[in-house]
DNA sequence: ATCCAGGCCCGAT
DNA sequence: ATCGGGCATGGA
């Protein structure tokens, strides 16, 4: 059972009594692209048309330029913050002892639950990208078709284009951002969300393959980038989404240094992670990619 | 300079 | 079914 503790107070919303979260650990472990660090435990972070500034002290969160109603309605459950961390931390390490450190090491990150349409197009960027180039992708297209919602000194903070901007974005216009061949992609994800094909309702009540079938039936959707925007922002916390770092990670800590087919490697998760799949890959995810692990 | 990045498509076996 | 080359762009 969770117990916060939510009230305003001289223009600030102060959520109290939060554990099992470090705002940084969980902004930047790689799950999102659309936030920047004011200070230590400090950021900026936009989602759904809404801008946070949030600042965090030991387990009390202090959110300024938002609204009570915005914190209760949206940030709490974006946060992922009403969730039990603690019981799933301890399944994961009572059914696999080698969790053990990435956890207690990571012990803050909770997976967000992010916008679907941004976390779609975000992830279609990320292929063969490195995190900074896919952040400032997400930043020039956010500025250029977004709306600005605030600033933070020189830092100023757009949303993502909702689906009626992007209808607008021509495939040109994506290569403007510098997206290279994902252009196309970008494109045919915009098209299938404009024209109805893919959206978020059509995902309420889908099972994890055919969730997965949905996704990869866009252009440039391949089986990662499906299970990436599943675990970030539709709820599916099984899915286990196997990249370059997952995959030596997972052979040094798993397959004895040897190399493994990412196929193998994702059944491998799923038999042993299960319902906890998504949870156990971020911690290895940041553990591991900090740590250099395989490489 | 060469290599590679939170991959995926496509054509050749 | 599986494998490898190619792909835009930018940083190490």
């Amino acid at each position: 059972m969770i117990i916060i503790k939510i009230y305003e107070k001289d223009n600030l919303v102060i959520i109290e009594a939060v554990n099992d979260f470090n705002i940084e650990q969980t902004m930047e472990c790689g799950q999102c692209f659309h936030f920047e660090k004011i200070a230590d435990l400090e950021y900026g972070v936009v989602s759904m048309n809404k801008f946070i500034h949030i600042r965090q002290e030991k387990d009390t969160l202090y959110c300024m330029q938002t609204s009570l109603m915005d914190v209760e309605g949206y940030w709490i459950r974006y946060f992922d913050l009403e969730r039990d961390y603690s019981a799933i931390k301890a399944h994961l390490i009572s059914t696999d002892e080698r969790l053990k450190a990435p956890i207690e090491d990571k012990y803050g990150v909770r997976i967000l639950n992010q916008e679907f349409e941004e976390t779609l197009m975000s992830f279609i960027i990320s292929q063969n990208k490195q995190i900074p180039h896919i952040k400032q992708i997400v930043r020039n297209i956010s500025k250029k078709y977004g709306i600005f919602l605030g600033s933070v000194g020189e830092i100023d903070f757009y949303s993502f284009p909702d689906i009626c901007a992007l209808e607008s974005i021509t495939e040109e216009g994506y290569k403007e951002m510098k997206t290279g061949f994902r252009a196309g992609y970008l494109l045919d994800a915009s098209k299938n969300m404009t024209l109805g094909m893919v959206k978020r309702e059509k995902f309420d009540n889908l099972s994890e393959d055919d969730a997965r079938k949905l996704l990869m039936s866009i252009k440039g959707v391949g089986e990662k980038v499906a299970n990436c925007v599943m675990l970030f922002s539709l709820g599916y916390r099984n899915s286990f989404p196997v990249d370059v770092w997952i995959k030596r990670i997972m052979e040094e800590m798993y397959f004895d240094g040897k190399d493994t087919k990412k196929e193998i490697i994702g059944e491998y998760a799923k038999k042993n992670f299960g319902e906890y799949g998504g949870y156990a890959q971020q911690y290895l995810f940041y553990y591991g990619r900090e740590k250099n692990l395989g490489k």
